[in-house]
DNA sequence: AATGAATGAGGGTTCATTCAT
DNA sequence: CATGAATGAACCCTCATTCAT
């Protein structure tokens, strides 16, 4: 009687809070660079004791990336679901990746700088997540250009990786304590990118020496 | 006079020729996921030989990437010799930067993703070049918001690691053979920030949190 | 008188499950090859769980190799019983065994195999029964041999391994599925055997280096 | 001039006697039981040291094996060469096994005991050595019959076996300074083997239910 | 009677680096 | 200049085993 199943969410929330930990560790020292043993040390559980936990060093830092992912992709549909202006839509959008950036700033790092790190199934896992949500971003970026303009893929494309860019470089750069605050930053980028976004059109256009079109890029930010 | 130093000039050019396949194994593998014996197998030198080239592993880091930073300074310097507008010294300073990224892809990979890689003494050195650079570039959006408006420091500082994030996040999804070309993509990108900066303004300021002035402001984005 | 102690008989079948399981497992892959995880996995039982069947691995192996031992000791003196004519014995002797071997390939392949990787008592003790049933079978051979001719000890004795040689080593290649009949492989070795042992008197006494008697020879072989 | 490479001289010399000593270890503890580190102890050699010989423990084993089988199948190929006689060819092939047996002991109980510690091509590679050895002893014992009598295909596999199993379970029982001389064993091994096998016939024929033949084996011992 | 959680010890292997030649 | 040979330190991971429940 009373609660159920204690001991499932005790598991639970250790394996949690070994996600964090070790979102950490990677974040400051790098995937390669950091040891099990380090995470063992800093968590106070033994070098085998994290084996229960997690099968391999690849797979802890293959939870890391697919929590958080799954964690902005639940928040950002969350936020979008009865907005429906496009303008909106984008600044939902910049705002939410931002905020989450701020808010999980390790896991976000590890996220960005350590794709590389997963092989195989691990990987691919990862780069499914990756590509939805991209495909979120070039949607909503579809409609802003069709409100206002036309929509040249490549342009789009473009535009899509140039917002990332921006968003994720701030890994290397933005401190939530010490600089602007969040909010401000991400109203700030956005409103660089939909000023230039705008007004863009086909830039260069003509000085493109490759005629074919290319498509819908398969790579999320980068497979 | 004599002979000048033939020894001397070969002992250069293998090393560079190391450097350069150095560049393209740690960009592929990452730098801590790369042995030196990878490096031995794909030179067809010996293990201990290399380090007839080298003190350690992390110079030859280093070495990679004070080379390129040190080509991609002089590079820009040069171009922006008797420039005067400040809106074509930006178009130069992207084009600059793409163009080299574009030809020297695996030494930009390992300078934007190694970088946490170095400590001490060589971190110290890349770091103090890596800021002449922004210094550089922040000099020049000063110019330009200087010509159109005003200048306040913490939008810059925000514009200019927006634009290195545009610019420096292509290592993750830009192939120049598979993509649109350099220029067209320099082009797009210097546009769709030159739009954005202009009109950008002290976007959000008044979200923010923080108490320090930021200067006059302008006119609201949505006017 | 009451009820004879259910829970005992459902412990002592569950444990006679579990020898048997880890006989084939340790056939498969060798004692110090499977994990104690390897043998949870496949029974179903926890790892803590087994612990409850056996103090520890090598008392399992322990186990099984003593409860395959006496099945064969057991077994042999029942069918031996009430035959006399010495042939007739050596015959029993090698059928019985085959069909032991036949029947439990795992636990046979198990106690001829992993011998040596018992230690201490455990391995004292098999020593004893192996040595026991030893006994028997070199008592087999000299009513034989009484029979038909000398008894030389060490003649007898290397007999004796070699016809546990030939019987052992069907480890190695027999299947009771794919090859013969145990009856015919019993039959063929057996005659094998006997003819060879009937004739082959003190061979190559006079080769030896040994200087110790070895008792009055008899006729040479190929005499 | 003079003596050409006794550096690479050198490097094989340590490496056999490398060989040599694992296959000393691996014959008393068992292979799966045997640590690198043992063999690092007892060689005086680094633990990484090793790996400069080896590329990994499996490798180890297969060259302690190869080796052998090599030198097993030379040996005899040679003592074969001008001798005709079927009888003088078994005699020949039997003295020659133990012979060898008893000169490399610990490798050959490697050989034998621990084929199932091989995986991959390390042990498809074995197993071929191991078939070229049963046929050649196969065709001996072929000729035996053809000469003496019938030569049932499945008669011969089971007595090849049969003399496999004597000769090899000697490596459980036989110590060539405590027991009886190798020339002495061999020639009492062989003359229980041929007096046996000349007349064997075809016992227990009547007894077989499967009544498919068999073909020859693909097992060489046992693959 | 059974298990989830945990651990110390040790496994095979790779690493950057050195040094005599 | 260049290398073959060697090493100490560290790596990830698995093991048999225990103990509170």
């Amino acid at each position: 009687m009373g609660q159920a199943a204690p001991v499932s969410t005790n598991h639970q929330e250790k394996l949690e809070r070994l996600l964090e930990l070790s979102a950490e560790i990677f974040a400051d020292k790098g995937y390669h660079n950091t040891s099990i043993r380090d995470i063992a040390r800093a968590s106070g559980v033994s070098l085998a004791g994290l084996y229960y936990y997690f099968r391999s060093k690849e797979e802890l830092l293959f939870r890391i990336q697919e929590r958080l992912l799954r964690t902005v992709l639940d928040d950002l549909r969350r936020r979008l679901d009865d907005v429906h202006d496009p303008r909106e839509r984008l600044r939902i959008f910049v705002h939410s990746h931002l905020r989450v950036f701020a808010q999980r700033r390790p896991a976000m790092k590890v996220l960005v700088h350590e794709y590389d790190s997963l092989t195989g199934e691990h990987r691919e896992h990862i780069r499914a997540l990756r590509h939805e949500y991209m495909e979120t971003c070039l949607g909503i970026l579809r409609d802003v250009r069709r409100f206002c303009g036309s929509g040249d893929a490549v342009v789009l494309r473009v535009a899509a990786f140039a917002l990332f860019g921006m968003m994720n470089w701030t890994y290397t750069w933005y401190r939530p304590e010490q600089d602007v605050s969040v909010e401000r930053l991400a109203e700030q980028l956005y409103r660089l990118f939909l000023g230039g976004f705008l007004r863009s059109g086909d830039a260069g256009r003509h000085l493109d020496r490759c005629a074919e079109p290319l498509g819908p890029g398969d790579a999320p930010w980068r497979s």
